[in-house]
DNA sequence: TGGAGGCTGTAACAATTGTTACATGCTTAT
DNA sequence: ATAAGCATGTAACAATTGTTACAGCCTCCA
């Protein structure tokens, strides 16, 4: 497990962390698809992410749902920590975006920690603030954009998580994490295809211009 | 000055710390409307807030503006720790919403205290936590609520704030907060009278059952 | 005291987004 | 092979929000 810990996060802590981190912290695989946090549990452990990716939704009372972000390589989830000082409930929730490598860490690590390493604590408040910007990001969205640019900017945030100009979601998919309806994104859709950005195939969106 | 930090802060922070921030810190008095951080400044101290209250606007490339939250007594700006630590431009405005009381802190001590004195450390994860949360419900009320909804909201956060059911404003202002247009303001303003929830005045809205 | 400018009310209309309904074609399981 | 179910396309219409235009008042200042 050291080496990926190292690849991943080796830049950032010092050979001591990094070796506590590799003592206490569960590796784990998780499928795409995997919920790793839903609204409402409370959490006893932080993730480390080694690869892939999660996104981050969240969900009022009536069931309606919204993509707030991806967390990559390199993140935590900044959410669950605020959840586990303040020992609430999560507001959001989790689910592996995809195949996705991790590193979980107790709790209790993380409050000795903060005490112990100053790069613990550089990363956590770094941490903190990326999810801050993604939040800003996230708003900036939903107040200022017509849903065809959010649309694009949906589809040009799943490239750059995935890695692939194909998206593989179907209409309905995209109209559940926009908080829209299935019709609006199928004619938002066309018209960017009209407009040459895309080029849709049955479940599957190829993205141009990214 | 220190009789009105321990007021505020006591029951947080220890006697040593308390006397630092008595020594290091700059107490300062804000008329309302002052305009203590533009979007793009730079941050070099970070605001403990005695009394009065402060809002945090979002602003886009074009100049349309969103109220994001309210800061009270005990609470610090997040986002300016963000920033201060990232050494990036601010991405708020914030404004005096009220005459208000506050100390600066020099942000060197912020890295100081953050190693030093665990209760700094609860402080300063306490309060990214709740502005991840105030941003949570930023984003509920734009993302899940319709306007007329909003206003109410907003209608009553204002009450909490400044402890008056008298609401100090014009129909532009809350436009601008809201990011909509004057017109659709006074028209569901006047809905909201029509339903006995508010009564207009020139200048006031006089909020019933907040 | 008269005029300028800000605040509010309202109508009429445009644009965007949401809803309902239905048709078509693909995929999959039996 | 056929039925069931999902994914998509599209029309027609409703609701919400945004825009433009203008009228009436109030306040304040010259």
């Amino acid at each position: 497990m050291i080496e990926e810990l190292i690849q991943s996060y080796g830049h950032l802590f010092e050979r001591e962390l990094l070796e506590e981190i590799n003592q206490v912290g569960t590796f784990k695989e998780i499928p795409e698809g995997y919920k790793l946090i839903e609204i409402g549990e409370y959490i006893r452990s932080m993730p480390l992410l080694i690869s892939g990716a999660i996104k981050v939704i969240r969900e009022d009372s009536e069931g309606d749902e919204l993509l707030l972000y991806f967390l990559e390589r390199g993140d935590t989830c900044a959410m669950t920590l605020s959840c586990c000082i303040g020992q609430t409930k999560s507001e959001i929730r989790a689910v592996a975006e995809l195949d996705t490598k991790l590193v979980m860490i107790p709790i209790q690590k993380m409050e000795e920690w903060t005490g112990k390493y100053r790069s613990w604590r550089n990363f956590v408040f770094e941490s903190y603030h990326s999810r801050l910007m993604e939040m800003l990001e996230a708003i900036d969205s939903i107040a200022f954009m017509n849903m065809d640019e959010r649309l694009l900017k949906y589809l040009g945030d799943k490239v750059k998580v995935t890695q692939d100009k194909m998206v593989h979601t179907t209409h309905q998919e995209i109209a559940y994490e926009l908080h829209t309806s299935r019709v609006v994104i199928s004619r938002l859709l066309k018209n960017l295809e009209k407009l040459g950005k895309i080029k849709l195939h049955r479940n599957n969106i190829e993205v141009f211009n990214l």
